[in-house]
DNA sequence: CATTTTCTTGACCGATCATTCCGAAACTGA
DNA sequence: TCAGTTTCGGAATGATCGGTCAAGAAAATG
C-alpha cells in the first residue's frame, strides 16, 4: 500500500491535550502545538482536521483518560463513601502532582469556552452529566448501605459534589497547596454525614 | 486648558469589564473592545496602557464593584450564618440574571491564565483572599452566635465556602438553571451545620 | 526495480493581531 | 480671536494567526 505514518495518533494527542490543558485554547497557536506534538503542520491538519476538531479530540481524550480515572475510582467495588471519599484524594493527589497541569481541562473549557462556544458547552456538558450520574450512583448506593440519610436528595448531593470538584479545580490553580485542599475536601466529605 | 475627554473613564471601563467576562482574555481582541468601549484604538492606549493593563483594570473595577457587593452581604448587619445565606442567595440571583455574562470574572480569570501568567495569578489570589477572609469573618461570628459549631475549623469552612463559590461559578456556565444552583447552594448551607 | 500511494516538509497565503503615530478637531485661557 | 494643549479619528506597522499547497521522500505492491 503506501507509507505509514511517523507518529501515533494517539501519543501526540496526548501531548496536545497537555498544551491545551495548561495553555487553553486561544493561547494556544498552531505553531506551539507543531512544536510540542512532535509532528508537521500538515500532518496536524491531515490527521485531526482544524484546531477547533484537534481540541474536542483534545477534550474527548481527556474524557477517556483522566476522567476516566476519576469515575473507575466512584464506581469501584468500595462503599459508595469511601467511593466519593477515593475521588477526591485521587483528585487532590492528582492536583498536586509535580509535572502536571494546574487544575482540569474541563473545567478551564467550561470557564474559557462554553459561554461563547455553544459545541464545547456541550461537550463539557456531557462530561459534568457523566460525572454527576457517577455521584448520583455512588450516593444511592451509600444511602441503600445506611452510610448516607435516605432523606437527602441524591441527586441534589450529586450535583453538589460535582460543584465542588470544579470549585476545587479552581482553587489548585491559584492555590497549589495540600493544606487548602484537603481542608476543602475535609468538608466537603463531612456535607455528606 | 484643553480639549476635553469625550468619555468617562469608569464607564468605559465597565463596558470592558463585561467584555473581558463574557469573552475572556485571549479571545477579546482590541478592535472588539474598541467597538464595544465606544472610544477610539488611540484613546484606549492612551488611557489605560496596553490590553494587559486594561485586563489587570478590568478586574480591579470587578473586584471594586462585583466583589463588592457580595462581600458587603457577608459582613452585613445580619448573623454569620444569614451573611452566608445571603451571599449565596445573591450569587445565585447574579448568575442567572438574563443579560449577565454567566460565571463569574475572577473564577475565568483564574481558569484561562493563572497557570500561565503569575501577574493574574497574584490578582486572582488577592480577589480570593479577600473573600475567604470575608467568609472566616462570617464563620466566627456564627461561631461565637452558637449558630455553628465552635468545635470547627473557620478557616477549613472559609476555604470550603471560598472553593463552593468558585464552583458555583463554574457550574453557571454550564448549567444556567435555578433548580441546578439552587441544589448545590442547599447543600454547601447544610454543611454548616 | 518501477509504480503507486501516502506522508512529510516548509514555503506560502490572506486575515487579523496588538500597537504606534500623526494630522485634524475641539476646548480653554488670554 | 488666537495660541496652547489634549483628544479624536483612523491609517499604517510588523508580527503572528489559522490554514493551504506543492513537491520531495519513503514505504508497499507488482
Amino acid at each position: 500500500m503506501a507509507r505509514p505514518r511517523e507518529f501515533t495518533h494517539d501519543v501526540v494527542l496526548d501531548r496536545a491535550m497537555q498544551v491545551f490543558w495548561s495553555r487553553g485554547y486561544e493561547a494556544t497557536s498552531i505553531q506551539y502545538l507543531v512544536d510540542r506534538m512532535g509532528i508537521q503542520r500538515g500532518s496536524l491538519y491531515g490527521t485531526f482536521g482544524d484546531k477547533r476538531a484537534l481540541f474536542f479530540a483534545a477534550i474527548d481524550r481527556y474524557d477517556r483518560v483522566v476522567t476516566a480515572k476519576l469515575l473507575a475510582a466512584l464506581d469501584g467495588p468500595a462503599s459508595g463513601k469511601d467511593a466519593i471519599r477515593e475521588f477526591f484524594r485521587l483528585k487532590v493527589a492528582l492536583a498536586l502532582e509535580p509535572r502536571r497541569p494546574r487544575g482540569c481541562l474541563v473545567t478551564n473549557s467550561a470557564a474559557e469556552l462554553a459561554s461563547r462556544d455553544r459545541a464545547t458547552a456541550t461537550r463539557v456538558g456531557a462530561v459534568l452529566a457523566k460525572i454527576e450520574a457517577a455521584f448520583h450512583r455512588a450516593v444511592v448506593r451509600a444511602q441503600t448501605a445506611g452510610e448516607i440519610d435516605r432523606a437527602r436528595d441524591p441527586r441534589a448531593l450529586a450535583r453538589f459534589l460535582t460543584s465542588s470538584a470544579q470549585g476545587l479545580s479552581v482553587m489548585a490553580k491559584t492555590f497549589p497547596e495540600r493544606a487548602v485542599l484537603k481542608d476543602i475536601v475535609r468538608v466537603v466529605l463531612a456535607a455528606l454525614e
